[in-house]
DNA sequence: ATACATATAGTGATCTAATCACTTTATGTT
DNA sequence: AACATAAAGTGATTAGATCACTATATGTAT
């Protein structure tokens, strides 16, 4: 139970420690077992007793999984797998509101990376995919026509929806977890956008050149409205 | 002490407890009173003493909090601000090793990714971000003359100085994350290359190209490294 | 038989208190 | 000044208790 420090670790390595390799053997099970999420574990203390270890020593790993959303802790209920107990890249749950300047680079590195998931999710034409991307562009229409403020969430989804589409995990879990991060701020986005109609707009010509198989189109304007965008915060945060 | 729940929010909701709402608490203080990793913090008893709560519930909270990277706990030492406190991507530290099919997920991520990095690397030419590349590169040279066998890991962070070359933190901490979760494959992808010189002056051509600023050479030989690399990997695994 | 209310059992959440293990600092000796 | 030892501080883990919530079982009314 106390496997070799791995050198290769993004920052620094992990001390041994229960709690830590107990995390390893949760989530090493729950793999193991190909559990899926939603499903449930067996009790804190029943897990305690099964490694031999005190319920607050299994607990602290718990909370450990929980903060990866590996698992969940249901008060009165239970242990749940969680939903991103299979995911690689995860954003930080408590990285701070990002100043100005990250802003900017997190729309430039969403800049570098959508522009080939459209291509991809232009080549692949998955049904369900575009289907979903559809159905989040028609929400996004409804909430345009009915000046509905939820729009800034479903143009969220909008861009997780084509990642999604793209067909690679890797590449949606990435543009997730990017989005995550400014999520709050794309409402004031939206707000020195000014224009929620061109925006939508932008949106539904991507989806069309997506769904028509047109890959080169597809990436040229999905380049084009994040120009747009990054344009637009650039200028407006610089006053 | 119990903010909304973020409807955005990546995955399932947190449901709200006291080691989550202290988890947020103490970044929150982290990033205030910006606080460096590295930094201490007060010692667990003190932290769970200002925040009114028993140790063993700000034990789970730092937990979390570790499990993000964002504190660590030494033993007999004190709490410390951990590296990743900053950061916005992170990679599960608990996802098991990956499928075939998810390896060639991940290259493929990096395929659609690095290449813009590369050319990004060669259009701000930052000479740190370049000494690095540099270094790096001399690194894995004096490894493949001698045949060392850590060459993979140096290999790794190759692209790693690449990314931050590039000049984009989100970026950089993406390709980061995506080297982290195929870490030890990396071996096995350099053992079924079979040629670590071949690979070694792909690594070069692509340094002296960014070091001379031009942008597009660099940015197709690094599409052509990766096509190369995937392509090895798809022969080799399919039998 | 069905629907609703209540009680019970199971389970997580948090606390108090203790002991052990490790690190850092202080003190003593050469 | 260098080294060794002791003491203090701190994290790690355990044991046990109480409280809060959820799920299930039981009872009552229609």
């Amino acid at each position: 139970m106390y496997p070799a420090s791995a050198a290769h670790e993004s920052g620094q390595p992990q001390r041994r420690n229960l709690s830590n390799d107990l995390a390893s053997a949760v989530a090493a099970m729950i793999h193991r077992e190909s559990l899926q999420p939603g499903d449930q574990l067996d009790s804190v203390k029943v897990l305690a007793a099964r490694f031999q270890v005190a319920v607050p020593t299994m607990r602290e790993a718990l909370r450990r999984l929980e903060a990866m959303g590996g698992v969940t802790l249901r008060h009165g209920s239970g242990v749940y797998v969680g939903e991103n107990v299979r995911r690689m890249v995860l954003p930080n749950p408590l990285y701070p509101k990002p100043t100005r300047g990250m802003l900017v680079e997190l729309l430039e590195a969403r800049r570098q990376i959508e522009p080939p998931i459209a291509a991809l999710a232009a080549t692949v034409r998955d049904p369900d995919g575009m289907e979903s991307m559809i159905a989040t562009l028609s929400e996004a229409e409804r909430c345009v026509s009915e000046a509905d403020e939820q729009l800034w969430l479903v143009n969220l989804n909008f861009h997780r929806t084509i990642a999604v589409a793209g067909g690679n995990t890797v590449l949606a879990e990435v543009i997730d977890s990017i989005v995550f991060i400014h999520a709050e701020e794309q409402l004031e986005i939206l707000r020195l956008h000014g224009d929620e109609r061109r925006d939508f707009e932008e949106h539904r010509h991507i989806t069309e050149l997506i769904v028509a198989g047109d890959v080169q189109a597809a990436r040229s304007a999905m380049e084009e409205h994040l120009d747009n965008v990054i344009q637009i915060v650039r200028e407006r945060l610089s006053g």
